[in-house]
DNA sequence: CAGAACATACCAACCGGTCGGTATTTTCGT
DNA sequence: ACGAAAATACCGACCGGTTGGTATGTTCTG
């Protein structure tokens, strides 16, 4: 029989618990302490999972690749029979997740490398690599898509890729000042359009 | 004869000092200790300009709002003659501000934020009037634009100003993450084509 | 001299991290 | 199958340094 208190081990909700407070608060703002009282554990189960507050933030960045990586592979996108209807399907589900408060919806790692990207170069890797991989999702469906309309533009998969993150990245930082997902509604709508115009240029706008 | 080491006053120097170090370690990894020593001042000089670390980010926030406002009310692409020409400039001369180190051309209401927007009312507040007001700059412009070219889209001109500063924000975010201006760059090239396409789409696409 | 602009000394709270210790589980020779 | 040994998981008091902030001067300026 289990203990009753605490079901997950140390390790599994200190993870959780960095997740929700470092999205409130932002990396160097959360204490060790916070974590360990969140999580329902103490400092000398910390430092037994995590050598460091860094090593901890680094493992936070990996848990939220693996968390997203699963959120995003099981999602219905992937089903829809064309290239181009797959990487809108991916946007409108990202409007789609835009529920709830702020600090549910938005990017740890996004959050994590704007603090640490000058002082703490291994959770910036961690970070960029959590960035690009999710990214990297979308490239072969971009590619697919550019390949089916005959494009031949000036811009790669890749980069195309990397600006629909650029866009979500944005978006939450509009809605943080903001106080509210409504701009940030909006800003995916804009992607959404400008996905649609790059590889349909010649068909007629859609209107209201 | 006023005093070699420090021409102007502390506070003006001290203004400057957080500009920096906040865009390089973020706004809670700042010490006050850290901004008096790259300010060249004491303790007592910050405290007596500044009621609290909170009251300096604010007034950071401000100072940021006004050098910015100059700088871009000074830019040369006012002068066009095309309100969509000058809404191009505008982000192609955002595109060439993206020169030297990170923390030199990233933006510090961005930054702070994302870090206080839920733990100093504030502060948030201060920042995103900060965008809403640089945002605000670009509207006129866009109408105009929407009105010569007869446009009556489901977006509006204020929506489409905000998503062009969530894109500049998201490219900060993963020039970070990447420790290069490159991926900001030609994330701000897609911004481009996306304007070009919503004020032309009937015109035929550049390619090359 | 009045008051703004600084400087110095100091403080209590808090920070990340350490340390010696205990309870529980796993390993493994016999 | 059994028990010793070793590894793992966890506890919480404690530490030295740092934090934002204060109290009390001193100096400069009009």
């Amino acid at each position: 029989m289990a203990r009753a208190p605490q079901k997950a081990d140390a390790r599994a909700r200190l993870l959780d618990a960095a997740l929700m407070l470092i999205r409130s608060k932002g990396y160097s703002a959360t204490t060790v302490d916070e974590l360990c009282a969140a999580a329902g554990v103490t400092k000398g189960a910390f430092f037994h999972h995590f050598k460091s507050k860094h090593a901890l933030g680094v493992a936070a960045a990996e848990h939220w690749s693996q968390m997203t990586g699963a959120l995003f592979a099981a999602a219905p996108y992937h089903t829809l029979p064309d290239p181009l209807e797959r990487v809108l399907g991916y946007v409108e589900f990202r409007k789609a997740l835009l529920q709830g408060e702020l600090p549910e919806f938005t990017c740890l790692v996004g959050t994590m490398v704007q603090e640490t990207y000058q002082s703490v170069p291994a959770l910036r890797e961690a970070c960029a690599l959590s960035i690009s991989n999710h990214a990297a999702t979308l490239v072969d469906d971009i590619q697919a898509a550019m390949e089916s309309r005959g494009l031949t533009p000036a811009w790669t998969a890749q980069s195309l890729a990397l600006h629909t993150q650029a866009v979500l990245q944005g978006a939450f930082i509009l809605a943080k000042a903001n106080g509210g997902a409504k701009v940030a509604a909006d800003s995916i709508d804009h992607l959404y359009r400008y996905l649609q115009m790059l590889f349909q240029p010649q068909a007629e706008q859609h209107r209201g």
